[in-house]
DNA sequence: GATGAATGAGTCTTCATTCAT
DNA sequence: GATGAATGAAGACTCATTCAT
């Protein structure tokens, strides 16, 4: 159709109407046809830039987790107090959820499904899940070297704590109407923060 | 094969075997040939039984929940204080996990994969997920009501609660060699019964 | 269902049942589950009383003609001329079509289809077929005979006068809101008599 | 199987292939396998071209159509006297009946009986029925205008023209070994113009 | 006689992938 | 690089028929 793109643009075009599908669709729903519409390239135009149908699932996801790590990395910079970050933290993912991940979030849920049954698929999400758990217990840390939080173990607490904005998501994927994602973050942190901190 | 069982057998055996295949494969990569040679009936009997494959997914994930809430009803009905009932709650239903549940667990994931995309399985989910959050509600009302608990939003926090539950099983599925789900989730209510508790 | 009735009247509640379903739907189209529920009866019902789905529709068909006939055959005795007997089979028959036997014009239609393909069915119609001229044949010989009608091929004639009410039935079975078939009928009539009237 | 063909020609080809398949068994007991295995493509190469089965005998049918309004225009064109342009439409048709269509009678038949049945078959019969009645309707006009026939209602009688040769065609194709279509017709031809012909 | 659960070959259709152009 | 026609295995589902009860 376009003639001549750069082929990373071209990979870009073909990975965004391929998110939108599985939004949409969900992976194995999603048909290449389906692909091809979206993206405007033709059949063989797919094949030339990705070999198969899960290369594509599997650039849309790498390409999903870096743009997620980016943000969280980018605010756990700032110049905060660890339980300040915390909540900074909450209310920035949990806007971008509602916001503009919204359309995505079919995709992420359906990857942890396909992530508990397939290998391939569960070592790029283990990769992931490592990273983000792993900036979390380095925030606990600072918050127990700080005196903010009580002495635990930081890397159990720092799964924890991911479990819980994890399942949140989870929960208002399948009731937004009934729930507000936001508020309940905060309310989330709220007792974490009471539970962890020290008292004086 | 078997011939002449009681319909609601045939039923069960059905289920049972889907529900296997369903772990296996998940629930569009499993064919209604998987089911057939799993179950050891024939296609035809299998429509006899259930009018289609999404009558069957339905069938499973109904059998499913059911047996969970029984579970969790019969904890909730002993004589404890609200935070012994809590840790009691934990600790059962991640051993469940960890033990029978497993093989189950990849439909659990699919299926909130599922759920998030499509009307009919959604409805089943909520209706599934309100009764949970309703359950932990009421403990959490009876703890404040005990002064056991500081006050809270009841229901809020019981989202909160159960979001904080399907996360770790979320997690641990993905990274079940890593993770010890059983002492994560007490550490997960250690925190939450100190966050919650009230300071006399 | 109903218990122990006779025989024949079974295989009858069957045939009548079978005929709406075949009218509705088509032989092939039409499968047994429809006939059972029509029916009444159980699968095994039907298997008793007829071997197959073929000779149902076998059934079906002989009950057809032999009312078909039966009513011509009244007809052809009264003591008229044969010109006159002409209008009043005519009036008489296309009278039938369009009540009463408008239901199962879709079989009729069918049955010429499958009989140009499969030898039993054909072998079934052209009996009928051939007892339907030769009342004709003998109806037109008569009419020579009397000085009515000049002289002709009694037996072409005859099927051509067939002919010519068997394809008026057809397309008015396609398009019935335009077509009055009576009035059309009585024009072919009309016209048919004038071409092989004797002239004096 | 053969690589790269004009798309026309390709839908063509199966045309081709289904209109032998539909007149050896009928449209519905023709399987998609059949048609493929005759064409010579792939089941995939079939459907990229016609999107059902449905689509298929709809344009097996079209095509049947056309073929024959444009063999009928041809003859209605000559220079002849309307008596005598009857005498040659029939001799035409009935010859092609006999000779080439023969094969493809059964579809012819069949289509009756499901346009009996079915609304969008029906729809694209009735545009063909009315095109040839209209045909006839007007050569019947023009026989009244030059005073070869008597008055009479054009319309009606274009229909029961039709109806004659449609009957005999059906007849015909019940019982080719004992009926000689082209004398039937002539016999018809005869009859019907004698029956309409002014008398001076 | 009658029931209805069970069978399994067969149906139409989809879809990831290939490849001649 | 790109196209889109072609492939064929696989999918969900149907249905005439059988047979234990």
């Amino acid at each position: 159709m376009n003639k001549r793109l750069d082929p990373d643009m071209r990979k870009q075009q073909i990975i965004e109407a391929a998110a939108a599908v599985f939004a949409r669709k969900g992976f194995y729903q999603a048909s290449m046809d389906d692909i091809v519409q979206e993206s405007g390239l033709s059949k063989g135009g797919l094949y030339w830039h990705f070999k198969s149908k899960d290369d594509i699932v599997t650039a849309v996801l790498d390409q999903f987790f870096s743009a997620e790590m980016d943000e969280i990395n980018e605010i756990l910079m700032a110049p905060l107090s660890v339980s300040e970050k915390l909540r900074q933290l909450v209310t920035q993912m949990m806007a971008d959820t509602v916001e503009e991940l919204n359309a995505y979030l079919n995709i992420w849920l359906e990857f942890y499904a396909v992530a508990a049954r397939e290998g391939s698929f569960r070592d790029r999400m283990l990769v992931y899940m490592q990273q983000f758990i792993e900036l979390f217990a380095l925030l606990i840390q600072q918050g127990m070297d700080n005196e903010e939080f009580r002495p635990i173990n930081a890397r159990e607490t720092a799964i924890t704590l991911t479990a819980q904005f994890e399942g949140l998501i989870l929960l208002w994927a399948i009731d937004p109407e009934t729930m507000n994602l936001l508020q309940l973050a905060e309310t989330a942190v709220d007792i974490f923060l009471e539970g962890v901190r020290k008292h004086t």
